[in-house]
DNA sequence: CAAAAAATAGGGCATATGTCGTATATCGAA
DNA sequence: TTCGATATACGACATATGCCCTATTTTTTG
């Protein structure tokens, strides 16, 4: 037995999904939200399901930004977004937050059905439109810049070199040697590191340094 | 009618798609071609064409290089990568080239044609995992740019699931929360994704299943 | 169906890592 | 010139990690 939630903030379009969902006696819907945080309450109650059908234009919290959090909590549970609209922006974002498919509202119900199916298999949902948007967007990397956020973080040059060491996957001890320092040294720089870029691991630390463009 | 050609240097395999194909009676095979230089000399002549079902892996002009003539010529014809593989880089260099769409060979004779009247309405047609891998490549932009070295590293599903928890900078134990697994098998999974990979550590491993487009 | 591969789980051990101390020397800016 | 940031260095401790071993169950595949 599937096990799906439904998130949307208009009661009729999840009744109309719920419909078309019956026709399929493996699938049981086992709650329903009308925003993203209600739904996060009752994952924290219980976060046994298999599979969430998420609107994007909900008040509170939207679908994005629900799925953003779902799926760092949850990774077990797979996202499809069903959503009215299709534009470039919503979908980019969706796949970013880790959508693992995007379709229509006005899909069919086999449709929608075999979209889930295939989504629990490890494939992704989408129908034809969508996936020629996708399409394009990856023939346009214009278009998917990471918009990084600017905080200010300023490191020494030194914090820099050895942030670059840590890149490469070497240990406190290589990277003493390499910069002719003192394994201690090498392990306070990178205490003071963690601390500037509030992580508490190397791969934390090279991925917010790589996201900053300091390395 | 829809008037389609099929190139395929395997002719046992154009027969078993033209058989997929007579199912559907607004569909005709206008002409099939061996390699994509074929196709273009047959295109020179006649070029009143809706639809081209091409595969990849062809000796004299390959289906990427032939899709890029094509397209540039003939704008109007969609074309379908209809091949037996989908490793990333062929898939993200025919979506380059200006392929309308990706399915595998295995496809039923349904869905082919569902595919071929969705792109001629405008969508792409895509399998489910195929569609996976393109939001996954739209995810990681680092990585579109680099196709690398291409050893062979088949990582399993579950391994790949450790991997991505490893990439976000998790711990053993926190990964064992949320993939439901006891520390001890998420140390073994990553003990033998090591040894794939040939690494001996977490940043080498995300590293380097970066440059593989793993994650 | 049988064999192989994958997924699960645990024990043990040496080393690495993250985090807390403390301490000294240098240098540039307030 | 004193202060703050930087660079250097060491000690201690709990936890994490990398690596070796074995073993059962489940899934896939020939």
């Amino acid at each position: 037995m599937l096990k799906i939630a439904i998130v949307d903030d208009n009661s009729f379009l999840i009744h109309a999904i719920k419909e078309k969902l019956s026709f399929f006696d493996d699938i049981a819907v086992k709650h329903t939200s009308l925003n993203g945080s209600e739904l996060l309450t009752k994952l924290q109650e219980n976060h046994n399901l298999d599979l969430i059908l998420m609107d994007i234009e909900m008040p509170v919290l939207n679908g994005i930004e629900t799925t953003q959090i779902v799926k760092q909590k949850y990774p077990h549970i797979k996202i499809i977004m069903l959503t009215a609209f299709d534009n470039d922006e919503h979908i980019f974002n969706a796949i970013k937050a880790g959508a693992d498919g995007y379709l229509l509202k006005e899909i069919n119900p086999k449709d929608l059905y075999e979209g889930i199916v295939e989504t629990l298999n490890g494939g992704a949902a989408m129908n034809p439109s969508i996936a020629m948007k996708t399409l394009k967007l990856l023939r346009n990397p214009i278009n998917i810049q990471n918009p990084r956020d600017q905080e200010e973080i300023s490191l020494s040059s030194r914090e820099v070199e050895v942030l670059e060491q840590l890149s490469k996957g070497l240990s406190y001890t290589v990277i003493a040697d390499h910069l002719f320092l003192s394994p201690s040294t090498v392990r306070k720089h990178i205490e003071n590191i963690y601390k500037k870029l509030q992580v508490h691991s190397k791969i934390e630390a090279v991925q917010k340094a790589r996201n900053h463009n300091i390395i």
